[in-house]
Order: structure tokens, then sequence, then C-alpha cells
DNA sequence: CGCTCGGTTGAAAATCGTCAAATGGCGTGG
DNA sequence: CCACGCCATTTGACGATTTTCAACCGAGCG
């Protein structure tokens, strides 16, 4: 691949020989955020695997048995949900830090598919040690109720964004948040490549895939953007930001 | 009111000197699913109070602390999130037996408002005890995690609903799921009372209030409803099903 | 009795989806 | 190494759905 979206922090890629979260460079995006030393410690007797998945590849899917929660090590996941009738939706999109699988503690079976969109490696915390040790470590229980409530926030958010935008201003709030996804990850907010189809924007945003190359076309027009193919650089960020609270005008 | 959506089953309704779980009719559908006796006596000294909200009285509000989850024991109430830029979007409907504030754990602060829809009743879930409680309590713990699974699922349905389905089939959809909730609670599946304006319902599924009036009449015309206000009547389920299925057709 | 709020209905306008065709990368196989 | 073919993307024209604006109705309340 050409100009990749790097996939960890210098230091901490690609060596699969440690698998320690207290070393790991994502640690204040991902679960462990605020332990003590000692708790670092018990965390990582607790994840003690890893698992490397190739573009285009389930980590899970729909049916499966719920067996693990998944740390995004690297790479980059959709998660899509496919309904009885065929038609199938993206629900949200996952970057090194955020966890998949919490959708499966329900009835103990997975209820979407996590897909890898680029290689990918992910640290796998098996529930059932989760179970049993969750209740002795009552900070990693808060953190745990902390991601999911998160997640539910997080959906809100998109339910706004479906429910009460229009096409420009979605693709504009979709680019803000991927933007700050990636600084806080270390990477440019102003320059990156999407890992993801025009196709796999639509269903998440709830647009057809030539109305999400329209608005790209137009913000591409309008100054906004640098937008060739899968590479964007954000040129206005204030204006991309105009256009997500303009919702409201 | 006149016709009024019954508030809970005969035998738990109103006579709040009776607090117990272990005697709720609604137990079934709320947190104790599935607990044995004596982790029955368990939860009880965990859910010592009760709080009546009137009508168009919030439960809690965006930004207020995190003090508590709730269960809904009887009424209706509507969960919104306020965005910035003013506009609200209503994330939810909850009746008895299902759970708000899910949305609390993040920061310890609420992120949306709950307002009740008629007058109800909550019962009080501190989460400090239940912090303290749920250690202790494995399967209290379990349950806690697969009811906000529930949730993000739910959250899931909401979204292929404002993002692939045109406006007739989301308000089929609506009604489907209303029914199915009522239906499970005792009440007859196919004439109720809506407790939300089209305003509500509007911004719910992501339409105006003037095309959600439309659909309610078409689908009066067609004869699959009766539609008098907020007076439902559902004539035929199997059309309104194949509405909510043939978005894929 | 009049007022307000919620609901219904109509007509015009805007947005977005659908269908279709052309372009351009990228990987495969010759 | 080049040619081919596939797939993702772009772009245009048209049509359908939905929003917007506006008027009207009806119920409930002071």
């Amino acid at each position: 691949m050409p100009t990749p979206l790097p996939s960890v922090k210098p230091g901490c890629a690609g060596s699969s020989h440690q698998v320690a979260c207290s070393s790991c460079g994502l640690r204040e995006l991902c679960l462990p955020v605020g332990f003590s030393d000692e708790e670092m410690e018990r965390l990582d007797e607790l994840v003690t695997s890893r698992r490397t998945i190739h573009r285009g590849e389930a980590l899970f899917r729909r049916g499966d048995r719920f067996a693990a929660l998944y740390a995004v090590r690297g790479g980059f996941f959709k998660t899509c949900t496919t309904s009885e009738d065929g038609r199938d939706q993206v629900t949200g999109f996952q970057m090194g830090g955020e966890l998949l699988g919490l959708d499966g503690f329900d009835d103990d079976t997975h209820r979407c598919d996590a897909i890898a969109l680029e290689d990918s490696q992910v640290c796998v915390i098996p529930c059932a040690s989760l179970d049993q040790i969750s209740h002795t470590f009552p900070a990693l229980q808060r953190q745990l109720h902390r991601v999911m409530s998160r997640e539910i926030v997080r959906e809100h958010g998109v339910m706004m964004l479906l429910s009460g935008m229009r096409a420009e201003e979605r693709v504009a709030a979709f680019l803000v948040n991927l933007a700050r996804r990636l600084q806080a990850r270390g990477f440019s907010p102003s320059s990156f490549v999407l890992r993801m189809t025009r196709q796999e924007i639509g269903t998440y945003l709830g647009l057809q895939l030539e109305t999400v190359s329209r608005c790209f076309s137009r913000l591409h027009d309008d100054g906004v953007l640098d937008v060739r193919q899968r590479d964007i650089r954000i040129l206005d960020t204030d204006a991309l930001q105009r256009l997500v609270a303009g919702a409201s005008t």
C-alpha cells in the first residue's frame, strides 16, 4: 500500500512479542485508563493473546458465540448488522484503542459482523476471565461500564446525524469525527486515507454511494477538501465544522 | 385522560408500600431476570426507593450528576439528546421494565434528558450501591452487562431504520415495535394510545411531523390502521409487517 | 366562549435516489 | 512489462420522496 494510514504509534507497532497493556502506546485510549501500576499488572494477566485479522476477513460474525472482547491494537474495522432481509448497515468504524464485541453480552452471541478494512491486530480479552476477574477488580468493572456507556452515547450521536442532518452535513460530521479520532492517536487530522469504500460510508451515513461521492466533489469544488479517491486533505477545518453545526440554522 | 394506556399490570400498580422486586409484576422484563430467590432478596435491598414523575417533568436532564439507574415501573418516558445547536433528537421511548440512565456511566453525568410522557413511577437503583454490590453479586453484574449490551443492539436497529427505510416503512416499524412491547407487558398489541406527539415520533424516526401524519393517514386509508388522533387500532398486522420487511424489495 | 396546541391536508420546492455511462486504479495473467 | 478486466468512483439526467410553507380543523382548558 502506497500511503497507508499508519496502524499504531511507533514503539508499539508490529512487535508482537510484548503483549503488555502497561507498555502499550494506546493505553490512554483503551480500557485501562486511569489504572494504578498494580491494577495494570492484573490487566496484563487478563489480556494474554493477540489476533491478526487480514483485510476483508471477519474478527467475528453475527451468530458467533461471544467468547471475548477485542481491543483494536492496530488497523481499522467496520461493524455491520445484516438484517433478515439482506440489507446491511454499517454501525461503526473502529480504530486503535477502541473495543469490539460489546454487543455480545446480550445473549452470548454476537449481533453484528466485525470486518477488518486493513490488516489489523486485536488484543483478546476472554469474557470468561473478564467475568471472573471483574468482581475482584472494581476499577476494571467501572471502566467496562464506562466504555459500554460511551458506546451508547456515541450511537445517540449517530442517530442524531441520521435523523436531523442533510447529506453534506452528514459527510462533514463524518470527516470531523474521523479527524478528531486520528488526532487523538497522534496522526495528522488534516491528511489521511479512507479505509472504507463510498458504499460503506453511504450505509453508515444513510446515503447512497453516489450521494456520498457528490458531497465529496462539492466540498472539493468549494475548496474545503482535497479529495483524490481515498486520499483526503482537509483544507478548511472551520468550514467543515460550520457545516456540522449548521444543521440548526 | 380518556383511554389511558394502562400503566402497570394489576396487582403491581399504584400501591407504593411494597418496593420489592421479588413481587413486582414486571420482574420478567426488568433487571432481575433469572435470579434465584436468594439473589432476589439481595436485589430488594438494593432497590429501596421509588420516585414519581409527573407528565412533562424530567427524571433527569443532560448534565445532571449520574446518581442512579432507574427502572420504569409504570408510565412512559422519552429520552432525548439536545445538541449544542438547539435541535433535539428523541433517542428512545421507555415503558415498564425498561432501564433509564445507562448513558451516565461514561463521565458520571447524564448525556440526555429523560422526560415522562405520562405520570410515571420509577424504581431507583443508586449507582453507589450498585458499584459496591455488583462485585459480590455476579448474576447482577452479568445482567447489567446484558441490559447495556441490549441497548447497544437496540440502537443498531434504530440506525438501520433511519438509514435504510423510507417514511412509511419507518412508521410501520415503529408501530410494530410498540405493539410487540405492549404485548410483552400484557396489553393489547392491536389497540393502544400513543403517549407522544407526532413531532416526537418524527424526531425519533428522522421525519418531519407532517410526514408522520401523512403516513398515518395513508395507512388509515389503506385499511391497515384505524387512526384517530392518538388512538391507534391495528387492523392488518400482516400488512404492517410486510411493510417493515419490504425495505429490501 | 375564545384561545392555544396538536393534528391534518394541500401545493410547491428541494433534496436525494435511481439509472446509466464513462473514467481510472489496481491486480492478474499473458 | 504490458494488456486486460474488474471494481471503485465520478458525473449527468431524471424522477420520486420528503420537506417546507401555509391554511385549516378540532379538542381541551382557562
